[in-house]
RNA sequence: GGAAAGUUGGCAGAGUGGUAAUGCAGCGGACUCGAAAUCCGCCGAGCGGGGGUUGACCUCGUGCACGGGUUCAAAUCCCGUACUUUCCUCCA
């Protein structure tokens, strides 16, 4: 949630940011002119309000020396209306107000390349080269369907399309990848490691930004206010929601795995096969909750986090700044991590890095007391340590063999007991 | 799922209709070589306005879990909701 101060002072600059994201110029234009009428009534309630503080104070002094204030009381009762029509204009007028802020998505940094959709995304950097094949990589799926270690069909069966189940060394291949990257956050990174509640309530959904907007993507859980989580991001960074921190407790990193549900709505026909798009698959997910001066610094050292655990694996990869009007709502910079998937003979989304300065920090009350003892609002940060379930599909493409079997990355094979590769048996 | 109690400032804890005691903590000062103890003074979040500065400040409203209601006036009365604790029941 923007602050509305400053879109107030800054009017003119914060429409022409938010027009980058695709917000209207009309909404902002009624954003403003209710938010002006709101305030001029406010003053007039306040001064009312006021008028009747003083007023009912001499009434309690009449009343103690047993005098009459009926007088007093009887132009009470007309103040007192009058307040009361105000006060439910005002109230009028701020949901209004609350209605659009709510769904205004957060400014966009200045170093954010202005654009309309992933085609004006840039890219920043690659890492390593795409292996040749000296025959015809297979896709993930064919490849694990053959192994016996992904079962779709089944998954489709018991809950239906986009569900899977992993077998055998199919399900050890994705504990052994999230225990590894957990591991490197941990005792490499720094992070704190969580195990937070996978449903979260209405008010955790609005803190991180996907409530109200975006309520047709997730998962409700019917007659409750739960939500299974879309991303650990909620949980973890709703952690100190309403607080307020102290500055030693700045920087805090949290990493956790987790399920992440979403609905997909909108995206029939798209990835349709493998483990690129599923209602429900397993993230290590990293947060952040900074102060407001160093929250760009961390930006990039949870790149370089989140590139580690590609580096580690030796996955190749590109780093890519989103563009104005390819970036999620509460994102005030994004940094994507896209691993190579050699069937598709393409890059595809594996992290997703994000600063989020104070957007999420003025839904959800994420404040710190600065030096000053002046409260301040925290910044957060949220960052994919990688998808568990694309990192499967991108070793499997990226390590296969000619006959079908899949070498185990180095770094992994401590993970895997020992085992060096999964062979059709 | 059943029953009861509770939710007040950083913490503890009063307050059953007249506008939030008190203690601890914190800040400033005195005493002291310094500290502790003691004494004196100050301070109660947060949120939203207005004026002013540009982020020293002044001022008002709001604020006693949240949302409504009654009243000239609500922490106090009424209704609803959430959460916490305890007991019972059930259960990994």
């Amino acid at each position: 949630m923007l602050d509305m101060k400053v879109v107030r002072q800054n009017f003119t600059d914060v429409k022409a940011k938010l027009l980058t994201r695709g917000v209207k110029a009309e909404v902002l234009d009624t954003f403003l002119s209710l938010d002006e009428n709101r305030r001029q009534k406010l003053v007039k309630v306040e001064e009312l309000k006021k008028y009747r503080n003083t007023v009912s104070a001499e009434i309690a002094q009449l009343k103690r020396a047993k005098t009459d204030a009926a007088a007093k009381i009887n132009e009470m009762k007309e103040v007192g209306s009058q307040i009361k029509v105000l006060d439910e204009q005002i109230q009028e007028i701020d949901q209004q107000v609350k209605d659009i802020s709510y769904t205004l998505p957060n400014l966009p940094n200045d170093a954010v390349p202005v654009g309309k959709d992933e085609a004006d995304n840039v890219e920043v950097r690659r890492w390593s080269k795409a292996p040749t094949f000296t025959f015809e990589p297979k896709p993930h799926w064919e490849i694990a369907e053959e192994l016996d270690i992904l079962d779709f069909e089944r998954g489709a069966k018991v809950s239906g399309s986009r569900f899977v189940y992993y077998k055998g060394l199919g399900a050890r291949l994705e504990r052994a990848i999230y225990n590894f990257m957990l591991d490197t956050h941990v005792y490499e990174h720094g992070y704190t490691e969580m195990i937070p509640p996978y449903a979260v309530n209405e008010a955790s959904m609005f803190g991180t930004g996907q409530f109200p907007k975006f309520k047709e993507d997730v998962f409700q859980l019917e007659n409750s206010n739960l939500t299974l989580i879309p991303t650990a991001e909620v949980p973890l960074t709703n952690y100190y929601r309403d607080e307020i921190l102290t500055q030693e407790q700045l920087p805090t990193y949290f990493t956790a795995l987790s399920p992440s549900f979403r609905s997909e709505a909108g995206s029939a026909g798209r990835d349709t096969r493998g483990l690129i798009r599923l209602h429900q698959f397993n993230k290590v997910e990293m947060v952040k909750i900074t102060d407001n001066q160093t929250s760009y610094d961390e930006l990039e050292k949870m790149v370089q986090n989140a590139e580690d655990i590609l580096q580690k694996l030796k996955l190749p990869y590109r780093v890519i700044t989103l563009c104005t009007g390819d970036m999620g709502f509460s994102a005030a910079k994004t940094y994507d991590l896209e691993v190579w998937i050699p069937a598709q003979d393409m890059y595809r989304e594996i992290s997703s890095c994000s600063n989020c300065e104070d957007f999420q920090s003025h839904r959800a009350m994420i404040r710190y007391r600065d030096e000053n003892e002046k409260v301040q609002y925290a910044h957060t940060l949220n960052g994919s340590g990688l998808a568990v379930g694309r990192t499967v599909a991108a070793i499997l493409e990226n390590y296969q063999n000619e006959d079908g079997s899949v070498t185990i990355p180095e770094v992994l094979v401590p993970y895997m007991g020992g085992q060096r590769k999964i062979v059709k048996i």
